[in-house]
DNA sequence: GCCTTTCTGTACCTATCGGTCAACTGCGGA
DNA sequence: TCCGCAGTTGACCGATAGGTACAGAAAGGC
């Protein structure tokens, strides 16, 4: 590889995180993904696989801010319901049916979730807040919109579970499906 | 400890690979929650760490198999939904209300999927179509009745997810509710 | 052309990994 | 009494883990 940077390095840290897990992920595997030894892996991450997790959940953080979490926050009245699906159409994106793992849920199940703990907690905090605030934007009772969408944000991350298990992604899709009408309002 | 039996260890053994993963359960770790030495435990589990997983694996089947799933497909007519609203009192007691992980929902999420791979699948398949089949019974349209109950344990396994990278473990008890209330056949 | 800074590969470090093994302990039956 | 064997221990094995050191290659300013 040439010159690399460490911006372009981060999908590929991430796809190794995401297939291995924290623990997993081990320094050789990391080089061959990368295509890089261990004196530029240290070069552009001094801190080791630590911190070269918390780049890549700090990347991840900031594309779900951009692409999920502000359009949802931005919405007016009149499109917070439309904003709310497209979000489906998003996350199913990123996670690719069901066939990609959600890294911060991952690691949340593992013995990682102590070392990233305040990372993990944040990004679903912020998630469960933004889609709250657009469901009542987009009508919902404010009384319920709070455990609608920590059902939702909740939801999707058992679907990555039982889809994967399962080896079948149509459940992930059904699973979305089904959230997705519990968010729209009914006339 | 003395003497000690297979049966008595495999709930220690559960405990390690829940709290540190397949691949973060080390020999040393095992030994030390189990208080026996790397030999004995190669006695017991000849097969080594895998087989010792696998034990654990089928022990948890066997629980949920006596626990959940059978009391599902015992139920008949008219007990059927309140059968289904048991499974959640139980469901809720065994993960602690969250605070304990899924060790077959973590391991799906790992790269250990490949390596129990039809362990985990049938696990999840067993309990959906015991739920789904019980939801029927319970008056349920058939049509929809795979579908919630893939809902149901999906959203059970996002609570998890949810629930402890938020670190708060009223928010599983709130999902569960909901899925409960989703299960009640309304007048 | 140089010289400095940035990047890269590799040899090497210690610790620990999963797993093996021979020796030992103590009990139950002949 | 002594044998056999299930149960146990801890030293040991090669492999690999994460991390360090350092020498050299490529780039950029001058």
């Amino acid at each position: 590889m040439a010159r690399a940077e460490r911006s372009d390095l981060l999908p590929r840290l991430a796809e190794v995180f995401r297939e291995h897990g924290y623990e997993g992920a081990s320094l050789s595997l990391i080089s061959q993904a990368t295509g890089l030894g261990k004196g530029s892996l240290y070069h552009f991450f001094p801190g080791g696989k630590e911190e070269m997790a918390q780049a890549v959940l700090a990347e991840i953080d900031g594309w779900f801010a951009a692409q999920v979490f502000r359009p949802l926050r931005e919405a007016n009245d009149a499109d917070a319901d439309a904003a709310v699906a497209a979000m489906f159409g998003t996350v199913a994106a990123y996670f690719r049916s069901g066939r990609r793992v959600c890294l911060v849920g991952a690691l949340s199940l593992s013995d990682a979730r102590d070392r990233f703990g305040e990372r993990l907690r944040a990004y679903f905090a912020e998630w469960v807040v933004a889609l709250s605030q657009a469901l009542v934007r987009a009508g919902h009772p404010p009384e319920t919109a709070d455990a609608l969408a920590e059902e939702v944000v909740g939801g999707i991350q058992g679907a990555l579970v039982l889809a994967r298990a399962l080896d079948r992604t149509e459940v992930f899709e059904r699973i979305l499906a089904g959230l997705r009408d519990r968010c729209a309002i009914r006339p």
